[in-house]
DNA sequence: AGCCTTCACGCC
DNA sequence: GCGTGAAGGCTA
């Protein structure tokens, strides 16, 4: 720290992090004049070798004579972060093994980082030129009548409008009256208008909220829990919740009110939610229920929209955020709480480039920020549930649906030996009976598109992506193959095209197909679908559920997207086709999902007092989590899965981390991950111990989007060992040109 | 020779 | 990441 307030004609020296695959920051000499803008946050540009980039500044010390080079310009008002957001980069930084400039470039909103320019003679503005503030043009009626009659026609139309109102915005002029820019321009010729520039925010919900929504009366289940938040609130010391209740429990009314006791101490609030996109009612609720700001974050955000939601909540315009993973840097000052709504998400954790996971860091913000932190589900994590059984975490149990209805009744169906046939007999008369009665049925399959390959039975030809390698999922509404990977897609076939015979078939079912089946087998149905390509246009989902709410819909056929979030309020009959497609994903966490994802799609289940039923079609009729997902056990299910991961050696019982190359040349990918490993067993050898190096796998590289792909994976007893392993390999070891070498640490993704 | 691609290096 | 400059290879 260096002495405030300074000479202002004296020099500084900043420390500088780059957005660059760079460890060390750099320090830079700041010129007189520029000397009193210096400060921790400022984001500023710095010449580097021979270009010019930004930076962040990440101290101000007094010079002390060395040669350095001059700072270029300090970018913004102010500064971007503040020093306790920078202790939080920095962790991020150093556990997650990822550089500091681009740990910060994550961290603040895209869309106001301008990234180097090539060589040099480039123009002051081009540099200026990223996302900044959005201004609209403003028209007013001059007062006091032009020696010149008005023109005829539109103008005219347009001046009565303007003189009327007294001004009006350009969008709003051409919402209402069209294209009008010629008219208005001639109008300022005249003299009859001027033109302003107003400085606006983006607003990224449309979306009216009306009336106002009140705290709703407790259970008193909810009751003991929002007590306790309110005691850990308090307090004001960090406190970390797990708050498990079962779909229908009324989490979001406990998150509501513990948050309004957060406003009332003065303090802001963070939701973490998995899919901003997929949660609409959540924003609306929460909008309705406070007066303060509220701010959204998600990536469904234009830069433009994304850059105001920030500066809006910088500015303390916003006391409270929701948003997906990369909210947990929103700029909120002085945080009380913060909640991970079903925490068990995946979509929590990035996966590229800066890896990290926002649960975790969660925790690890409220424990800087002194906040409680409230991780909700109603299937927790098996680590997170390990932490609670440690005494970690407190956990506030609500076991009781708000409508008081019991559980509906689950039941497995055996397909061992009925192959072929996509709903089992015994689910098809269940789905009848079920129509018959005018009740809605929801059919789950956890894969999109009509078949997953296409093979030839003359020459064994399979259609494949050629960037990423895997089988093209056909998808009979756009009659094309796609890759679900990169979105590579060719015009269906009608001929084999490895040799030009007839016989091509469809293998692996998609839930296009179970569509076209159930029309098939029920055709008095009204049936609908609810995966990725039914609701990729905005608005989509909102249509797919109002049909369903309004009772036009009799079977819904859904993915993934089905199980999350969504209320399906009039459903009484699931029916889960194929379990093995989740069950049988290469991770280690795929009983733990199938657990998950069964509980969840049973929470979905039951109308009025009919609590309602679910079937689930399995070729592993006898498999643990299916078996105590059934029963509702989730003891049994923890206790068995807590004993498999001890046994094999996976989380909680021991850490992982993954070292990932990727580059486009095969053989430099290749030749890299052979070094690498080298080079980790020699570390290992002098000093590194109890880590336990899996790979590189002899197998043909994985190939996604066009890069080749290897990973590395790391088991250690304890986090210091294994992270002290991959940060000496990270400084010893240089990836070749055209590789890159990034790090995984902990919540590892199998390939 | 001239020109192009490949690769190790360093950037305050 | 990306510009640099040295090294090797191909055409004339």
């Amino acid at each position: 720290m260096s002495s405030f307030p300074m000479n202002e004609r004296q020099t500084v020296i900043v420390h500088v992090a780059v957005p660059l695959p760079l460890d060390a920051p750099f320090s830079y000499r700041v010129p007189a004049p520029l000397a009193p803008a210096a400060a921790v946050g400022r984001r500023l540009l710095v010449p580097f070798g021979r270009r010019k980039v930004t930076g962040y500044v990440l101290e101000v010390v007094d010079d002390d004579g060395r040669e350095l080079r001059d700072v270029l310009e300090f970018l913004d008002d102010g500064p971007l972060f503040t020093p306790s957001e920078l202790a939080l980069y920095r962790w991020a930084s150093s556990y997650y093994l990822h550089p500091l400039g681009e740990v910060i470039k994550a961290a603040l909103p895209a869309g106001i980082n301008v990234q180097s320019r090539r060589g040099r003679g480039l123009e002051e503005d081009e540099l200026t030129g990223g996302r900044s503030v959005k201004t609209e043009r403003v028209y007013r009626a001059v007062a006091g009548v032009p020696e010149t009659a008005p023109p005829p026609g539109k103008a005219w139309v347009l001046l009565a409008h303007l003189t009327e109102r007294g001004q009006e915005s350009a969008p709003e002029l051409r919402r209402l009256f069209g294209e009008c820019s010629v008219q208005l321009r001639r109008l300022r010729e005249l003299g009859f208008v001027e033109m302003a520039e107003r400085e606006i925010y983006r607003d990224p919900f449309r979306m009216e909220t009306v009336g106002h929504d009140c705290p709703l009366v407790l259970n008193g289940r909810q009751t003991a829990a929002l007590v306790r938040l309110r005691t850990a609130l308090d307090a004001g010391r960090f406190t970390p919740f797990l708050l498990r209740g079962v779909t229908g429990s009324g989490k979001t009314e406990v998150y509501l009110q513990a948050i309004a006791h957060c406003l009332e101490q003065g303090r802001s609030a963070l939701v973490l939610v998995p899919e901003i996109a997929l949660t609409p009612q959540l924003v609306s609720r929460f909008r309705r229920r406070f007066r303060c700001g509220v701010a959204v974050l998600h990536s469904g955000l234009s830069d433009g929209e994304r850059f105001d939601e920030w500066r809006r909540i910088r500015r303390g315009e916003a006391a409270i955020v929701i948003g997906a993973r990369s909210a947990i840097f929103a700029p909120l000052a002085e945080l009380g709480m913060i909640v991970v709504d079903e925490e068990h998400e995946g979509s929590y954790k990035q996966g590229e480039g800066f890896r990290y996971n926002a649960r975790d860091m969660a925790l690890v913000r409220g424990k800087m920020a002194g906040a409680c932190v409230v991780l909700g589900t109603a299937t927790p994590q098996v680590t997170t549930w390990h932490a609670v059984a440690g005494g970690k975490l407190e956990c506030l149990d609500l076991p009781e649906r708000v409508n008081g209805l019991p559980l509906p009744s689950a039941e497995i169906i055996d397909v061992r030996g009925a192959r072929g046939s996509i709903l089992h007999a015994r689910l098809a008369a269940e789905v009848e009976e079920n129509l018959a009665r005018g009740e809605q049925t929801l059919l789950f399959l956890n894969r999109r598109g009509f078949s997953t390959w296409l093979t030839c039975e003359e020459c064994g030809h399979v259609l494949r992506c050629p960037n990423c390698q895997v089988t093209l999922t056909y998808h009979q509404g756009r009659n094309r193959h796609i890759c679900h990977y990169c979105d590579y897609a060719v015009p269906a076939p009608s001929l084999c095209p490895g040799c030009g015979c007839g016989r091509i078939i469809h293998l692996g079912l998609g839930t296009e197909q179970v569509e076209a089946y159930v029309r098939e087998h029920f055709p008095h149905a009204r049936v609908d679908r609810m995966d990725r390509d039914t609701t990729a246009r905005r608005g989509g989902h909102a249509r797919i559920l109002r049909k369903v709410a309004e009772r036009q819909t009799d079977i819904l056929i859904g993915t993934q997207m089905v199980a999350k979030g969504h209320d399906f309020p009039g459903i009484t009959l699931v029916g889960i086709l194929s379990v093995e497609s989740t069950l049988n994903i290469p991770d280690y966490r795929s009983a733990e999902r199938t657990f998950q994802l069964v509980t969840q799609l049973i929470g979905r289940a039951g109308r009025g007092d009919d609590p309602g039923r679910v079937l689930i079609q399995s070729l592993n009729p006898d498999h643990y989590a299916l078996a105590h997902a059934v029963a509702g056990d989730m003891d049994g299910f923890y206790g068995a899965e807590l004993a498999f991961r001890q046994e094999t050696g996976y989380p909680p019982f021991a850490h992982l981390a993954a070292l990932c190359l990727s580059g486009t040349a095969a053989s430099a990918v290749e030749r890299t991950s052979e070094l690498l490993a080298a080079r980790l067993r020699e570390l290992r050898r002098d000093g590194g111990g109890r880590v336990e190096i899996l790979g590189p796998a002899p197998a043909p590289l994985a190939k996604l989007r066009g890069r080749f792909r290897r990973q590395i994976l790391l088991k250690a007893a304890d986090r210091t060992t294994l992270h002290r392993l991959v940060r000496r390999v990270r400084e010893s070891f240089q990836p070749p040109a055209g590789v890159r070498l990034q790090v995984d640490m902990d919540p590892v993704d199998l390939m």
